[in-house]
DNA sequence: ATGTCACATCTAATGTGA
């Protein structure tokens, strides 16, 4: 089984370049970030042409995420259910092809110390008492997100001017690490324990040509799931081009 | 501070978010 997550940074922009890629990459599971759209203005028709079942949690202009999956979609769950703030479509989660699946999109912070970074650490602390409460580690689990954290410094091009900046504080890396702590690990470092490979590259002037990236998007996996391991790649190609989103494509693939 | 995208809005240039 093949896990793929891509924050396409509007699902409606992106729809031709998501279309060629899924239908090349043929993933069994596709989960996306930043739908930017409500689930009515949701392109269905390019996802049931190419076979895939989709579970949508839309929202207007911003956040938005979705699973497709070539097999059925049961079981699915939109946000926490914690009786927090939800109004942020920013969780997804369903079992399909005999796993659970999340795809989350991870609030960015903008500024450390920011409203926005306390709701982002915050929220944080909510999927681990989601974890808690609704997931089963001795069950195959896979979280996919676009984290807007690099866990080390061979996730980020310049760890020294990172330091101490949001997507690189320690208050992150420890929220993460509460996930970790649960059960989960990084699929990508994992297998490569010295790669360095970055899945997101800034829009302005020569930051994708010149490389200077971040690793910020993961899939976790529980451990039935991480025994079952046997590939972490990340597309740099999807990147190139018009048209492209700032993200890259992650597939982990698992044995059978 | 700057760069570039995507979205929304008093459809044109500006604000928000990343």
């Amino acid at each position: 089984m093949r896990i793929t997550t891509w924050n396409v940074n509007s699902i409606r922009a992106r729809e031709g370049r998501v279309k060629a890629w899924l239908a090349a990459a043929q993933p069994d599971v596709l989960c996306l970030q930043e739908l930017k759209v409500e689930d009515a203005g949701f392109p269905h028709k390019l996802f049931d042409e190419l076979g895939y079942h989709v579970a949508i949690h839309g929202q207007k202009s911003y956040n938005g995420v979705a699973i497709a999956s070539r097999a059925a979609l049961t079981d699915v769950t939109r946000g926490f259910g914690d009786g927090g703030d939800d109004e942020q479509a920013r969780m997804i989660a369903a079992t399909t092809g005999g796993a659970r699946v999340a795809a989350l999109y991870v609030p960015n912070g903008q500024d450390v110390g920011s409203d926005k970074y306390v709701y982002k650490l915050e929220w944080l602390a909510r999927l681990r008492r989601w974890l808690d409460a609704h997931a089963d580690r001795g069950a195959p689990l896979a979280l996919c997100a676009d984290w807007n954290v690099a866990l080390g410094d061979l996730d980020v091009y310049d760890p020294a001017a990172w330091q101490g900046k949001n997507l690189f504080t320690a208050a992150e890396r420890t929220a993460m690490g509460a996930l970790v702590d649960w059960g989960l690990t990084d699929t990508y470092r994992h297998l490569h324990p010295d790669g360095v490979e970055y899945s997101w590259w800034d829009y302005f002037g020569v930051s994708f040509f010149k490389n200077r990236g971040l690793r910020i998007d993961m899939i976790l996996t529980s451990p039935p799931l991480t025994a079952r391991l046997t590939a972490c790649t990340i597309d740099r190609e999807a990147r190139k081009g018009k048209d492209a989103s700032d993200h890259a494509p992650v597939t982990a693939t698992f044995s059978d």
